[in-house]
Parts: structure tokens; C-alpha cells; sequence
DNA sequence: AGCAAATAGGATTAATTTGTCCACAAAACG
DNA sequence: CGTTTTGTGGACAAATTAATCCTATTTGCT
């Protein structure tokens, strides 16, 4: 349904969220998330690139949010590494109809509507509380919830 | 977002409620909807497998719906052939919170339940109603109206 | 019986997504 | 200044999805 980037993208912000405002280095989120550490690099350096995730290099360094947890919705995560992509005309090229899509894509597109909507009222905040027994990436915990990042 | 394979799929049984009773062949469907006659073979093997749709080999033969449109939940041929995954446990093995998901897959599996409600409650007769200007499959319609398929 | 039209299905290729590896650049720290 | 730690980025490999090709099988028709 979602691609693993996306899933991978959003455990790496929920978990960079947890840990604010420390640095986390790429190994250490790959661990914390069960991503590939090679493979999850790539994905931050999306989110790098989309102004949602800071990166420090060096002794000390790693990954931060660029943006208040309250302030970030999930679907600018999910946009930054693999963008919902509403249907704005047909994808047949019969565009005889104008700017009305045939009532298939125009459903289509709704379920696609509603996700997005859904999407950018959850913000990343949301994720971190935690609610009902159930926490944040499944009880993934910080070693030393009071000390540094590593 | 939707695999190819679900967009071919809907396309097809959308044309297939559209011509109604009449068998369309294989090549009649793929031209119809713009999709790789090959490929959409294999589709609608699936949705045969599924019990969704009939089919008719030899000299006049084809295809055609074996559940009446307004029966037939586009939910019933999406599953047929790329299923909507709910997430029913932590993908991350971490399950030592029980039946509950943390807020982030609680998050995406809520999204992907209003979509399966969503597409659940969408009959393919809810796609072959021509509203607001817009007809079924972008305009797609069949040669002769009133004639035989191909 | 024999031919033509159609689906069924296996094998193969192409394209995309996911994942790995390695050399490089920046930063901290002695 | 050099070494270590970190991210960056390119090239590559593996896995999955999409698409093609070819042969068999079923069916209708003359």
C-alpha cells in the first residue's frame, strides 16, 4: 500500500521526534528502527533535501528535525520521500471530458483525497504521545532515556 | 500509491459492467482501456481465479462479469488482485505491547481501513453512472452502442 | 475432421524499487 | 596537522513488479 521508503522515512522522523532535540547518528536510528543503515542514509538525505531533517557531520554529529514536532505533518514526510500523487486528468488520454475525471479515477482520487487530508492533520507530535498502552514504534525506547544519543 | 495492476484491473471490469451482458475478448478490453493486451491477460486471469469475472474460450468467446455491477464492491477486485494489507501487528518484532500498534501504524492503518470502508462501499455500478459530464473511463465507449463486442 | 478464435499458462525480459558497498568530504578533537 | 567520526553521493546488486512472447488448450463453426 505504502512503499518501505515511506515507512522507513516516518519511523526515522517519529524516532528523531523521541529523542529531540539530541543528534542521532544514522547507525543509531537504523538500529532504533529496523532499517537497513545503508539504505536508511538515502532516506534522510531525502528529508535532508525536503528542509525536514538537519544533519551535522562529524565526531558528535547526526540527524535532528529542522521542525517543531506539533509543526510537522506526516504527509510532508511521505511527500518529501515519495509523494502522494493525486489524479488531476485522466490517465487515458481522452481528455474529451474536460477537467471531470470519469466516475472510476474521480473515486480513485477521492480515496487518494482523503488520505492526504487524514495525512496532514496527523502530525508528527501525534506520534509520539504515548496513548492507550501502546507506544512509540512499538516500545522502541531510548537506551538511556536521560542521557546522550549512543 | 495503486499499483498498476489494481488500476488495470478496475479498468477492466468498469468496461466489462459497461458492455454488459456481452463477452468482450481480451484484445477488445486492452484496446478499450489502454492497457498491454499481455498483461491484462494475466490481470484478468486473476479476477477469473477471484470468481469476479467469467470467461469463454473459442470462436466468439471472452469475458464478461460474473457478479452484477451493483454487487460487486471495487474492494472485491482490488483484493483480487493486489490485496489492501491492514497492519494487524508492530512490523517492527517489538510486539511487547500486545494487540495495540504505536500511534505511528495505528496511524497508517487507520488511513488504509477508510480507504477498504471507502472502497468497500463503491458498487462498480457506482462507476458506469455518467455524472456531471464525466462518462465512464474517460469516454471510452463501445464501437456500436447497440451491436455485438468487437 | 479440421480450421480459426479465443483463453491459460509458462518462460523470459524490462523497469522500478529496495538494498549494499565504497570512496569522498566535513567536522571535532587531540 | 592528522586521526576519527560522521554525513554525501555514486556505482552497483538483488528483489519485486510490469510487460512480452510463445505454446498449449478449449470452443465454435463449416
Amino acid at each position: 500500500m505504502f512503499s518501505q521508503t515511506v515507512e522507513y522515512a516516518l519511523r526515522a522522523v517519529t524516532h528523531l521526534a523521541y529523542e529531540q532535540p539530541r543528534l542521532c547518528s544514522t547507525s543509531h536510528l537504523a538500529e532504533k528502527t529496523q532499517v537497513p543503515s545503508a539504505y536508511l542514509s538515502k532516506v534522510l538525505q531525502s528529508l535532508v533535501k525536503a528542509g525536514i531533517v538537519h544533519s551535522q557531520r562529524g565526531v558528535g554529529g547526526g540527524m535532528s528535525l529542522r521542525v517543531p514536532a506539533d509543526e510537522l505533518a506526516i504527509l510532508d514526510v511521505i511527500n518529501a520521500v515519495d509523494p502522494l500523487k493525486r489524479i488531476h486528468s485522466c490517465p487515458l488520454q481522452l481528455d474529451s471530458h474536460g477537467a471531470n475525471l470519469c466516475p472510476l479515477h474521480r473515486s480513485i482520487d477521492d480515496a487518494v483525497c482523503v488520505m492526504e487530508t487524514q495525512f496532514r492533520n496527523t502530525k508528527l507530535s501525534d506520534l509520539i504521545k504515548e496513548t492507550g498502552g501502546s507506544v512509540p514504534l512499538c516500545n522502541a525506547r531510548p537506551d538511556r532515556p536521560t542521557g546522550l544519543a549512543n
